[in-house]
DNA sequence: CTACGAGTTGAAGTGCGCTTCAAGTCAAGA
DNA sequence: TCTTGACTTGAAGCGCACTTCAACTCGTAG
C-alpha cells in the first residue's frame, strides 16, 4: 500500500476526493502520478495536507498556503526571502492571536453581566466599550 | 451632527456604504430611519459595527455575529440561553487560539531551520512532523 | 432652471473554496 | 460478458460577504 488512491488520501486527510483534485488545479499539491489515469499518491502527502489544513484554520487563504508550502519561482534569492516571508506571517498570526484574545475577554465578561447582548453591553458603555472603541 | 449618514457612518466606520446597506438587508443592524428616502443613524451605531468587526476578525461568520448581536427571537428562554451561547463561543475561540498558537510555532521553529519551505521540513521529519501529525 | 453630489433600489457580479453534475474510462469480480 | 465501483474530465453551481451597476430621487448651489 505504498501508493494511495484519492479515496484513500481523501479519507485519510479528512477531505473530499474533489477538494484534493482543486488543490492539484489550483496547483497547492504537485500533479499526481497517474496509473490508468488515475491519480496515486506517495503518503507524503499527508503531511502536507495536515499542514495545509493547520495553516488554513490559523486563518490563511489557500493562496498563501501555495506560497508557504509550495515555495517560490526559480528566480527567488531563496533562504532569506523566506524567512523574511516567514516573519511577515508570524506577526500576522500574532496579531490574529491578539484580536482573538480580546474577543476571548468580551464573551468571558458577557459570562459575569446582565445583559442579554454584547450589543446591549457596548451600547451601556459598560467597560465593554473601552475595548471595542 | 447627531444624525449621521451612510457615507459618514461608512467613513467612520472603515466600511463601504454598501456594506451598512447590506448588513440592514440581511438584519444584522436594525433597519435606519429614513429622511427623505436617506438613511440616519445615531451614533450609537459605531459602537455596534466595532463590536462586529472585532468579532468577524475573531473568525466568527455574519450569521454568528447576527445571534451575538441582536439577541434571540422572542420565544427566547433568555439570559439561560445566552449565558450557553456566549460560553459555546469561548470555547470555539479558545480551540482557535491553541490552534493560531500550534501554527505560530511552527512558523517560529521554520525561521530556525534550514529548509526552504514548511513542506520540506515536513518531508524531512523534523520536529515539526510531529506537531502536524 | 440646471447641474451636482450623495443618497436610493433591486439585480447582477466577484472571489474564495470547494461541491456537484454529466458523461465517460478502467480493472476486477460474478 | 456484464456489472459494479472507483475513478477521470470540464463545466456549472453554491454559500459567504460584499461590490458594482443601472436607473432613479433628493436637497443645495449657481
Amino acid at each position: 500500500m505504498q501508493q494511495l488512491t484519492v479515496g484513500e488520501v481523501a479519507s485519510r486527510a479528512g477531505l473530499n476526493p474533489s477538494a484534493l483534485r482543486y488543490y492539484e488545479r489550483v496547483g497547492l499539491i504537485p500533479r499526481a502520478l497517474r496509473v490508468s489515469g488515475q491519480r496515486r499518491y506517495s503518503p507524503d502527502i499527508l503531511n502536507r495536507l495536515a499542514l495545509m489544513r493547520m495553516a488554513q484554520e490559523a486563518g490563511f487563504t489557500l493562496a498563501e498556503i501555495r506560497v508557504l508550502v509550495s515555495g517560490f519561482p526559480e528566480d527567488t534569492p531563496a533562504a532569506e526571502r523566506w524567512q523574511e516571508l516567514a516573519s511577515r506571517k508570524l506577526a500576522e498570526v500574532d496579531a490574529l492571536i491578539q484580536r482573538m484574545q480580546a474577543m476571548r475577554q468580551v464573551l468571558q465578561e458577557s459570562l459575569h453581566c446582565d445583559c442579554l447582548t454584547l450589543d446591549a453591553c457596548a451600547e451601556r458603555g459598560s467597560s465593554l466599550k473601552r475595548k471595542v472603541g
